[in-house]
DNA sequence: TAATTGATTAGAAATTTATCGAAACACTCT
DNA sequence: AGAGTGTTTCGATAAATTTCTAATCAATTA
């Protein structure tokens, strides 16, 4: 039923920020130069020393903080004081894992809504009444179909069955709506 | 000033189980399968079509968050119905980021005085009711099974029974607190 | 100014990870 | 039993990331 869709661009930009700031949270060594700069600020040397690390590595990774703005330096003397900015932290877990709603055009969510209502699991749960959601379903039904081949009445049957036991009504419904054409015993995907 | 130390081994488990969650979380993929399943209980292929992905690869990350707890799956006809565990994601920030021993010390404290207070001879006294105590008898008794191996349900009872007369609830909440899964009649230790 | 000290950058090696196609697997229905 | 459908695993590949060494930069002090 579900082909591959197109190939999309996904995330905006208040997701790319919060998706930053997780990749720059999983990472062991940037949890522990976290956890040192808790305690007190500190400078590239000696965190290198008691993480048994080079100093490149150090620098590296809090000029990598510094850019989203998790960290904070200063230069007194030799050194540059590197510090946090501790309000970061105070957000909880969902509030950076949920994206914000997308707006989408309405027609489209609608007939997202259709058709999460009546197919449940990839069966159709109900044949709608309603003109308009009858449609909605059929037109993802016929997805299930190639166009461009004939396919005979009981191979129609078969398919249609794996979504609702009345393939009949489903059926004549395709060819009423214009999905589908038979002539004769033969029906083809329009 | 400082010269590198010794080579050592950082982290505790308490510390890696937090970073897995947080290396977890930082993905975009995965970030977007858990955007689907916070609307709706979903399934491999249908999360494969909407992020534009193979199967193959939304499995791979299901079965990754599976192993850690932040989803759970269970059979239904053909699919595979993946599901949210929602309180994984109320912890603020900082509580992943920081390492603290001493907290460690306590919950393990905490622990340890439960069980001994509603285990009496090897036998459950009282099921718990407060939900924090409930989650640690549970997750003393799951010991009794092993990982890796099917239980009928008949199986689960007899071992349940030798801890408490109420084996039915036992078994119930093994299974809301994610301890144990059930497929058909089907128990396995998670 | 030269020497010193710490910080940063560049380039390369090693590791991890996401992704895919194909094959194997598990369940359902005829 | 066998066809059909969805899931999982396997092997390979490509991309991203961490870490190092060596070289360069920047501030300080003799």
């Amino acid at each position: 039923m579900f082909g591959r869709g197109m190939a999309k661009t996904r995330g905006s930009d208040s997701v790319k920020a919060k998706l930053e700031l997780l990749k720059l949270l999983a990472d062991e060594t940037r949890l522990d130069i976290l956890n040192l700069l808790m305690k007190e600020d500190s400078y590239v040397e000696k965190i290198a020393c008691e993480l048994s690390l080079t100093p490149a590595t150090i620098c590296y990774h809090l000029k990598k903080m510094e850019a989203v703005g998790v960290v904070k330096c200063s230069r007194s003397q030799f050194y540059m004081i590197y510090s946090l900015n501790r309000d970061i932290f105070d957000k909880p877990l969902y509030e950076l894992i949920k994206k914000d709603e997308e707006v989408i055009d309405t027609e489209e969510k609608y007939r997202k809504e259709v058709i999460s209502h009546f197919f449940k699991y990839g069966r159709l749960t109900q044949i709608p009444t309603q003109r308009k959601k009858r449609e909605i379903v059929l037109s993802e039904l016929v997805k299930a179909f190639d166009t461009g081949r004939d396919y005979h009445e009981k191979e129609v049957n078969a398919i249609l069955t794996r979504y609702h036991e009345d393939y009949c009504t489903l059926r004549r419904e395709m060819i009423a709506c214009g999905l589908m054409t038979r002539h004769h015993e033969i029906y083809r995907r329009v």
